[in-house]
DNA sequence: ACCTGAACACCGTTCAAGT
DNA sequence: ACCTGAACACCGTTCAAGT
């Protein structure tokens, strides 16, 4: 076949098919992308570096879902705190649509602008509340795991601790209270959100000390 | 060869190379473990189910670091933060010791007894505290997260965001900040446990509301 | 019961060859 | 510049054959 004269694959649409491909199995294979994309597995390197490139290409199209507008009435300035809150619940809802990427981009270094700009709204943030060096990349760390854990539990299978239903025990009716949920890892989330913020709070007023 | 009069592997051999091999490369496969322990790389699956059991068994080997004794004044009982507290120190502590094995955990279900036992002893904490249900799990959630992040923090490749070094932005300070630290990961751990404790104690005393 | 070697169905990446 | 097919060096798992 060899050059054809409109290229077959555009990084769109390597990207494209490996979200489908994604979100379809949750696995994700070269070999299977280029199935998909009706292409040869080796040509897809003539677009991209590799894996990596693709899921973080992938990472930086869940990620560009736009900062969703802080709605305040007019004339009201948004504090750190709203900010903050949106950013991260921003950030989670972006994963809850693709729940099965997560796990796939946990072991991988962040290079994609869009999610280095979301941190960098979020260290803004923190300046203003008060924080400074390396209180601000602890604090970030912190939001960092919280946010990416949330992500892991959507991607979870049911149960994330192995537990004999019925157990006496605090783990167990842990489990079994959260099971009847509808949505166990919503309010999960909301609870680490609040206590998180409440955290940081906290911290805050004692920066002065 | 076929069967030796003395068997040449056992299940206590295969973890201990597998963590080597963990410790040593971070990276983790059958026919390396094969070479380690020179054995054929069929012959480990008749000691073993395949290599999700030989991480879970390895999952067991780092957390049965025998749960550190609280250490109190005579008479004086451990509060339910003392007990949060300390577990979470020591599963943090615990994989601190193998910075490499964290990546290879996170996106299994937990099975290993010694870890159950950990978070049922968070669990009845929690409980102690007043907390109920499906809280329980909202917040075992929520300190899940922040150990697993935590621990992949430790194996994580010096910079986590790609940020070039002196840029003038919240998130290049926060960087620079957190650089200038001995141990980053341990401040920022230190600082994430204090915040999360403070989230929990203050919505401890809303609970009655 | 416990080992081996061969086989199977996968991976990611490279590279000469084609137009 | 962009595609192909073949090749390479890996994976995890299964299974008949040996003692």
């Amino acid at each position: 076949m060899a050059r054809p004269l409109k290229p077959l694959i555009s990084i769109d649409a390597v990207v494209t098919a490996a979200l489908e491909l994604i979100d379809e199995s949750g696995d994700f294979s070269l070999p299977k992308l280029a199935a998909r994309i009706g292409v040869s597995q080796s040509s897809i390197y003539n677009h991209v570096s590799g894996r990596e490139e693709i899921l973080e290409l992938v990472r930086g199209r869940i990620t560009e879902g736009d900062p969703q507008a802080l709605d305040l009435a007019p004339g009201v300035e948004a504090t750190w705190e709203d900010v903050l809150r949106s950013e991260i619940r921003t950030y989670r809802e972006n994963f809850a649509r693709h729940p099965r990427a997560a796990p796939l981009m946990v072991m991988q270094t962040v290079r994609n602008p869009h999610v280095i700009a979301l941190y960098e709204r979020m260290a803004s943030a923190l300046e203003e509340a008060g924080f400074r060096g390396a209180d601000v990349a602890s604090a970030l760390a912190m939001i960092d795991s919280f946010a990416i854990g949330a992500a892991l539990d959507l991607a979870a299978p049911g149960n994330v601790w192995d537990v004999a239903p019925g157990t006496e025990s605090a783990l167990g009716r842990a489990v079994e209270g959260a099971s009847k949920l509808a949505d166990r890892a919503e309010t999960a989330f909301e609870f680490g959100l609040e206590a998180l913020m409440d955290g940081l709070r906290l911290r805050q007023g004692r920066l002065g000390r």
